[in-house]
RNA sequence: UCCAAAGUAGCUCAAUGGUAGAGCAGUCGGCUGUUAACCGACGGGUUGUAGGUUCGAGUCCUACCUUUGGAGCCA
């Protein structure tokens, strides 16, 4: 007998002789005459309710259906005479397929996320994660299909990589070197002896290998994991975490902003109109501000303001910042706050920013002193896309690697890109996680990914 | 890495420097078309670790560990 998905039945518009039903017990509740279990089987976020009648020759069992406890059940899907559900199962035949004694860690009631992430093998079983992780789902297929429907090219980067993509963060080594016994040279360990004859890294993006194919298929988007081994201990970073990087030959900076808008506001609304249920627990024990913020970023146009007149407004904003506001520093965690919830009160693209502080790739502007790159502001998370247009003058490309004192040898393929057929192109860079945490409430990063590597934790 | 807070039963939390407690979970029993059911009983603790102050420390002090929040770096 075929089986039937727990949202299958509650979707279902009559009665039916004959289902078959397989999840993991939520709940019993016993009665005299008989018992009530809940079922879930991970389908949707609502649980199967079955009665279980004492005259059953299986009721023996019902000792053994404890919370966590897997089952099949074959039973009569009928009409519930309880309010809270419209079917219910009337079971007929249990198979009783993997039991959980006591020592089962989740319980009926709420536990903190703190709890939850000790037990990262059990906490999709509960109700908030089991939401989290088929949106997850739901964010990567909308993330294909907007690409898709746009004639994008999804591009596989490497994630053994040997180059460093400068100004990204710190790399993780890739060898297989036997640490104890490194192979020695004069200047130290010989990577001419490691696997690949030379030091490799986990990539920390995949911009550098995405632009090669934009410059040949004119659109592609890369979706993957990347790495950073930077020592960063907060709410919003992860060791390992998934970048969507969209890249795109014949677009300049305003092109890339139209493209950052729309993506966004494309993700929300896809959100919004599939993932209804999810959306309300969210709301309801998350974050009770989730859908004004949602729909604050979707119904406006996002703002747009050159980095010299964000810096202006928040000098004559009269407040104190706790970092100054001065022209040729970054942007703070409080001052991006500050322009999208406080003063323009809507999503904001700052745009234009000191050459100093961008790295090598991104494209001089005629002024001399600023560059074409953006990033894309929202509230509560702040910066939450980073972008720009890439530099594709051959001789001025050279130079900004100078100045970054970079090895021109190493990048020779990527300057290869400049000597034949250059054309303007732009991307940018948007953080799964990020994106996940804004449309969930859902306020640390390690609660969004499966299984989160920080320093000092790689569990499972 | 820096700043701050916290760590007590399986979970969530109480406890003026003076006998460590509740709710939930668990076990046993009862009751009811129940629905994070309800009622009763029972079991459950080296108060993060190591020192110190004190007649006496869960409580005060020091160090360390862990977690959380914030910052930097960034996505």
């Amino acid at each position: 007998m075929q089986r039937t998905l727990v949202k299958n039945a509650l979707r279902s518009d009559s009665d039916c002789e004959s289902i078959l039903i397989q999840g993991w017990i939520r709940t019993r509740r016993d009665s005299k005459d008989f018992s009530f279990l809940a079922i879930n089987d991970g389908s949707c976020l609502k649980n199967l309710q079955v009665i279980v009648d004492a005259t059953l020759p299986d009721y023996t069992k019902i000792d053994q259906l404890t919370t966590g406890a897997s089952v099949s059940i074959e039973g009569k899907l009928i009409a519930s005479q309880g309010k809270e559900q419209k079917w219910e199962l009337a079971a007929r035949k249990i198979d009783i397929l993997g039991i959980a004694d006591h020592t089962y860690p989740l319980q009926k009631k709420g536990h903190t996320s703190e709890y939850l992430r000790e037990i990262a093998h059990l906490r999709p079983r509960s109700n908030l994660f089991g939401c989290l992780f088929r949106v997850r789902s739901r964010l990567a297929y909308a993330i294909h299909t907007f690409f898709q429907e746009r004639d994008f090219v999804y591009i596989h980067t490497p994630i053994i990589t040997s180059s460093d993509c400068e100004g990204a963060g710190e790399l993780f080594r890739v060898t297989t070197l036997d640490p104890s016994k490194p192979e020695a040279s004069k200047d130290g360990i010989d990577f001419s002896k490691d696997f690949f004859g030379k030091p490799t890294y986990l990539t920390v993006s995949g911009q550098l290998e995405a632009e090669i194919f934009a410059c040949a298929l004119s659109n592609v988007y890369t979706f993957g994991p990347t790495f950073r081994a930077e020592n960063s201990n907060t709410s919003r970073h992860a060791s390992e975490f998934w970048m969507i990087e969209p890249e795109m030959a014949f677009c300049d900076l305003n092109g890339d902003m139209d493209l950052a808008e729309e993506f966004v506001k494309y993700l929300i609304r896809d959100f919004l109109n599939h993932c209804q249920e999810d959306l309300e627990l969210f709301a309801k024990f998350v974050d009770k501000e989730l859908l004004k913020r949602l729909e604050f970023v979707v119904d406006r146009e996002f703002k747009r303001i050159p980095y010299a007149e964000a810096i202006d407004i928040l000098r004559e904003s009269g407040k104190t910042f706790e970092y100054p506001v001065q022209h040729g520093a970054n942007l703070q965690s409080e001052h991006e706050r500050f322009l999208t919830e406080e003063h323009f009160k809507c999503p904001v693209t700052v745009f234009d920013y000191p050459r100093e502080i961008k790295p090598f790739y991104m494209r001089a502007n005629d002024d001399g002193t600023t560059a074409a790159a953006m990033d894309v502001l929202v509230p509560r998370i702040g910066e939450i896309v980073g972008g720009s247009q890439r530099e594709e003058r051959l001789d001025v490309l050279a130079n900004n690697m100078k100045e970054h004192n970079l090895n021109l040898d190493t990048y020779w393929w990527y300057l290869d890109l400049r000597r034949y057929g250059s054309v303007p192109h732009s991307g940018f860079g948007l953080g799964f996680e990020r994106m996940l945490m804004f449309i969930t409430g859902v306020a640390n990063i390690r609660d969004i990914i499966p299984f989160p590597r920080t320093p000092g934790h790689a569990e499972f």
